[in-house]
DNA sequence: TAAGAAATGTTCGATCTTGTTCGGAATCAG
DNA sequence: CTGATTCCGAACAAGATCGAACATTTCTTA
């Protein structure tokens, strides 16, 4: 195994994750720790990651930092895998809408080397996961910054995302069921949501199988008004059978 | 083997892998591996791989360059006087409006802490540092992502900050003269700074003695419209006295 | 066929990379 | 707060890779 090519594998696992453990690297790659780590310091040096304790994570700030821990263990690698059957969806000269959360945030980091693409989001984790994708133009709603999910609310979202038109919306959710549909917590977040999926001909949800049959506070899309479900191989089989039920295309991620 | 068919095979290899081995080519190939050095600097020389320890890979691949986190530590103490200066005039329950620039991003990191605020900006920067600000509201305005300086800027920028209205803007830019007042190289963000400036009752400019006395191509707020430069000790002399001469308070940060 | 040129291979010391050990630091569990 | 665990980096040793210089082969040309 050549040095450059463990840096590139290195680089596309943390592209696709946000996230990489030392000691998960050295295994999958066949190298030692003191190595994986050397690889590290030296990435991080040129700014690629940002070394954290026992593994590192992608740089840009934005992403509070997660001491790792917290995030590694959050269903990573199945929102990976949503967010590469997402990508697949999307055609060279599109216009998508993508909404808060780190699944979507996860499809964005693979919309880096996607050419002619314009990107409409209220996430600024999504706006700085685009920040090398030269090819894709991104703009960014107005509102007012929510803090616990990095994305921008408030009546101002809602406002400047009605002359927008887009083919497609990503957006993902706290919890989702055949009865109420998409829902989150927080009354604002469902506002900025609902006029996210307004702006686009189809909505797209992605949500873990943790979400699903899950429900929250506020409804932002109901069922009827989704396209498509994407999720993984977790999810609950009798939930799935009967979203698709009501018309929604259910994709199964592995 | 001809020279020429190697060298085709290798750049098939290295076009379907992202990277080449010299020792499994030399193998692979039936030459000795100083051969596959030998083609391998030729083709570096070429520009069609890139060279390194035990083989090559593509170019580009990894080609970033840290233009922006570079520009951060110029003048970093500068800055950070400037921003302590700054954060003087701002009082609990104002108001304010942060342009883009890593001098704006300096005031941000300061006002973490502040009781009762609220920031309107356009930077994403900004918006990040102000993360951890609890008591702090954030509107971000809306707009296009200009990626050089993490901000937001078009018509739609322009739009959302219209019906906004602040005690004080604090705007940076990249030149400053009394003649012609602050000025960026590009056109859109000039746009957008003016339009931050049009918000609030009060310019307070902020940019370190390196810009003192340059200009540059797109002026974004004339000297007549700037209540109060801070700046620090290595600017020059001359310059602050004839702009403090059309009026404008200038402080200089030590 | 013979001489010269170009490409290729071999040897060898220098350099780079990797792995192991170990003491210290950071983090976590209770 | 404390002890246990994990993670980290320094230092050294072993192995791999590098390029220079020279030897060898192959190709060209007269």
């Amino acid at each position: 195994m050549l040095a450059a090519e463990r840096r590139k594998r290195i680089a596309e696992s943390i592209r696709s994750k946000g996230v990489v453990s030392v000691t998960e690297m050295a295994e999958a790659l066949g190298a030692s720790e003191i190595t994986l780590r050397r690889d590290l310091r030296v990435m991080a040096e040129e700014g690629l990651v940002v070394r954290t304790h026992g593994g590192a994570i992608l740089p840009g700030g934005l992403a509070h930092e997660p001491s790792y821990s917290e995030k590694a263990h959050q269903a990573a690698e199945e929102k990976a895998a949503i967010a590469r059957l997402a990508a697949s969806m999307i055609r060279p000269g599109d216009s998508i809408v993508l909404g808060p959360g780190t699944t979507t945030q996860a499809l964005a980091r693979l919309l880096v080397d996607f050419p002619e693409l314009t990107v409409v989001t209220n996430s600024l984790l999504v706006a700085e996961a685009l920040m090398p994708a030269s090819h894709v133009e991104v703009i960014v709603t107005g509102g007012t910054l929510r803090r616990p999910i990095h994305a921008l609310v408030g009546p101002a979202t809602e406002e400047s995302v009605r002359t927008l038109r887009a083919s497609q919306a990503f957006l993902s959710g706290n919890g989702l069921t055949a009865e109420r549909g998409l829902s989150t917590p927080s009354p604002l977040v469902a506002a900025a949501d609902r006029a996210l999926a307004a702006a686009a001909q189809q909505t797209v949800v992605l949500v873990d199988h943790t979400k699903v049959g899950h429900d929250t506070m506020c409804q932002t899309v109901p069922v009827d008004r989704i396209s498509t479900l994407i999720t993984d191989a977790g999810a609950d089989a009798r939930q799935l059978e009967a979203i698709r039920e009501l018309g929604v295309a259910v994709l199964v991620a592995r």
